[in-house]
DNA sequence: GTGCGTTATGTTTTTTATGATATAACGCTA
DNA sequence: TAGCGTTATATCATAAAAAACATAACGCAC
């Protein structure tokens, strides 16, 4: 069983297998910041992706072993970061409520998406001597 | 007075300034891992640069405000994930003791540098829409 | 109106990382 | 041998991040 990574290591995009051999890998992360605070990374990402697939907050926090607060608290700053809602919620109402992404969300993950495969790219040319 | 900066966003790279009227910028940090555990990283090696400069692990500490266990708990474990010291040691003697940089020390700092010169380079030719 | 599962929000607890502290050993100098 | 500042090492304390927990409010369905 593979040992638990640290929280600062997790997320992170790693150099391909080709330098596992070395037993050396490069790894890295990257997120973006608004006005000095962290407005997309990794993980807040796929917290968007998993609203849009399960159409709850709840439900969405739990796939990913995030606590519902957390994941209400990180929905709460993107919202506000962004200026407009990347996530909409309704409390009550047909099934008890919901959530989903709107159009500025789906492109937000996208855009950041596109970003981290940049990443992945530059990651994976580089030579570890 | 700028708010201190939370651990997993310190020693970031950052986009240049040229973003920074969009209040928009992407962040990143780079590091080695061997056989998964964290090798270099941007502390570490200026960790490694301030023993070179002070030559004793406790004022290379000192001087970056880290604690000396916490420096020497590092140093430790870089040396042994490199196989061979990275660092010097001496306890005692002439002016109570010492530390340095062995030649695959002053290395392992260059080769990072350069990564983290490459990464930069990276960051800055990202355009954020 | 009751029940249901959700969102909304605050408080408490746990975990993790890091710094602080304490003590011993080392080896030169005088 | 005594003194010095260092390395060596373990333990304790603190701070930050995240999870866990506890309620309340919401709005549809019945």
């Amino acid at each position: 069983m593979p040992k638990p990574k640290a929280p600062h290591e997790r997320n992170a995009l790693a150099s391909g297998p080709e330098h596992k051999e070395a037993g050396l890998q490069l790894k890295g992360r990257i997120w973006l910041e608004k006005d000095g605070q962290t407005f997309l990374s990794w993980g807040r990402v796929v917290l968007l992706e998993r609203i849009a697939e399960h159409g709850t907050l709840a439900a969405a926090a739990r796939s990913m072993d995030m606590s519902y607060s957390h994941a209400w608290n990180l929905v709460k700053q993107m919202n506000q970061l962004a200026g407009k809602p990347l996530v909409e919620k309704q409390a009550g109402g047909k099934k008890g409520g919901g959530a989903y992404l709107t159009p500025s969300g789906e492109k937000a993950r996208d855009e950041f998406w596109r970003l981290v495969k940049q990443f992945q790219g530059w990651v994976d040319q580089r030579k570890i001597k």
